[in-house]
RNA sequence: GCAGGGGUUCCCGAGUGGCCAAAGGGAUCAGACUGUAAAUCUGACGCGCAAGCUUCGGUGGUUCGAAUCCACCCCCCUGCACCA
């Protein structure tokens, strides 16, 4: 089993996907020996997963593409307990049956990313809990916390503002949380032959533990590799957008709004991201950005990133979708769809309500444009009007048509006798459809 | 249990009897400029179209008037003690 790629590990260089890695630099001599078995966890924490979950998930994708058998572990045991690294505060305790409901829903969700039928290198996943659920407190603490330094622990810079900071402490649950997953490691490692553990930069301190536990355990030597925490050049939050966060659940985040995202990439961290988010050669984006910084204008880079990256989460039909609607949105006039363009588009994950004609009368646009959630309150539409930045149907309301929601919205004004496009602002639309 | 320090509008953080819907910063929204970018500038930023209504951990009280004073209660943090 030598038909490994070899470039891996340069490849993830080149990429800046690589924070962190134990065993001085022997991981990459390790991986072109043959095909090695590595895992990357993932807690359920909320009923999906967010993009904050793609680079790890994209590099379990680069290993098996580079010859080697990933595992998505589903936290379904440490999803109860709650990681502690860099997290300024203690969590609440989500009950046994959501944390369960959570794990299929995540269970489905990593399995997108890797092949269970690769020939020679299958993907897995497992769940922590199957080898935790059974493990008494006492068979625990002996076997596994013996092995464990608090001296070493409270040392942890993930744990540290947690353990230093006025205002906050840490419960002994979730200090412990780093046993547990060094124990998964273990456990894998002995298991599956499972040699290296991937992560985000803020698991290193975990990652550690594991590697160490398992030498403790078993003797066996194994990796520890951390991806970087994606960060923004402006210093705000990756991932986060006015209407919160971006998850890879279609149903919580529409192909549409995801593609969007990605094309409001800025500037200074769209080619980062075309490296960290698609399997474009480095060479690729080399040329991308060099063409980009040669031409005047507008950037081609968002728009490659946006196209790649829909399509690789939501397939080719997800990405038509959301080229459709943007399409529809911003550019051309609102005259050249058609009916069943307009239909479609609701489909496509527009946003779209349905108007209730009796009640228009004595309903402000403010109340209807906050109510159909696209804006969060009526201030933000009262500002948007005096503004005359709410477009119906491409005719610009002001702040006097506020209380005339009838004649904005009146049957002869609407598109196929039936519909209104709403803009508020440059990016935000709403699809309007008479009962 | 004792002592000390805290709980303010999304976050941080001012405010210690009226001038407070509550400084300032961040985040966010809209406008201008642009490229559905960044930076910058402008406006908004408890809720409400409005009249107006509801906030400063909770409940009562003092007062013409309280986020600010008093009482009790809840929660968090830091020490100490108890359990040993």
């Amino acid at each position: 089993m030598s038909s490994v790629n070899g470039d891996l590990i340069r490849d993830l260089q080149a990429r800046g996907l690589i924070a962190q890695m134990t065993g001085d630099n022997t991981l990459e001599a390790f991986l072109n020996e043959g095909s090695r078995t590595l895992y990357c966890g993932f807690d359920p924490t909320a009923d999906s997963l967010h993009i904050g979950s793609l680079v790890p998930l994209l590099t379990l994708q680069r290993f098996q593409r580079a010859g080697h058998a990933p595992i998505a572990l589903v936290g379904g045991a440490t999803g109860l307990i709650g990681d502690p690294s860099f997290k300024a505060q203690e969590r609440k305790l989500n009950t046994p049956d959501i944390v369960a409901n959570w794990v299929e829903k995540i269970r489905a969700q990593v399995s997108r990313f890797i092949d269970f039928d690769c020939e020679g290198n299958p993907a897995r996943v497992v769940n922590n809990l199957d080898w935790t659920a059974g493990l008494s407190v006492l068979d625990f603490l002996r076997d596994v916390g013996k092995h464990f330094s608090v001296n070493n622990m409270i040392n942890k810079e993930s744990v540290k503002q947690r353990i230093e900071r006025e205002g906050e402490g840490i419960s002994f649950t979730e200090f412990t949380y780093m046993l547990l997953q060094s124990f998964d490691f273990a456990e894998l490692y002995q298991n599956y032959g499972c040699t290296l553990q991937i992560g985000g930069s803020d698991q290193w301190g975990n990652i550690v533990g594991g590697v160490d536990l398992t030498r403790k355990l078993h003797g066996g030597h194994v990796f520890g590799l951390t991806l970087p925490l994606v960060t923004k050049a402006d210093g705000t939050k990756f991932g986060k957008t006015e209407s919160g966060t971006i998850w890879l659940d279609p149903a919580k985040t529409s192909p549409y709004a995801f593609y969007q995202f990605w094309l409001g990439t800025a500037d200074a961290d769209v080619y980062k991201f075309l490296r960290y988010f698609t399997f474009l050669p480095v060479a690729d984006i080399d040329e991308i950005e060099e063409a980009d910084r040669a031409a005047q204008g507008r950037p081609q880079a968002q728009g490659v990133l946006a196209r790649e990256v829909t399509r690789m989460l939501h397939g080719e039909d997800g990405l038509a979708a959301a080229e459709r609607i943007t399409a529809a949105m911003f550019s051309g006039s609102l005259k050249n769809l058609t009916e069943a363009d307009l239909e479609q588009l609701a489909l496509d994950g527009l946003p779209c309500s349905t108007l209730d004609e009796a009640q228009l009368a004595d309903t402000p646009l403010t109340t209807l444009l906050t109510e159909c959630g696209m804006a969060k309150a009526g201030r933000e539409v009262k500002d948007a009007l005096g503004r005359n930045a709410v477009l119906i149907n491409e005719v610009a309301k002001g702040a006097e048509d506020n209380m005339k929601a009838a004649q904005c919205f009146a049957p002869e004004q609407a598109l196929f006798g039936r519909f209104f496009v709403v803009k508020l602002g440059k990016k935000k639309n709403h699809l309007f459809v008479r009962a």
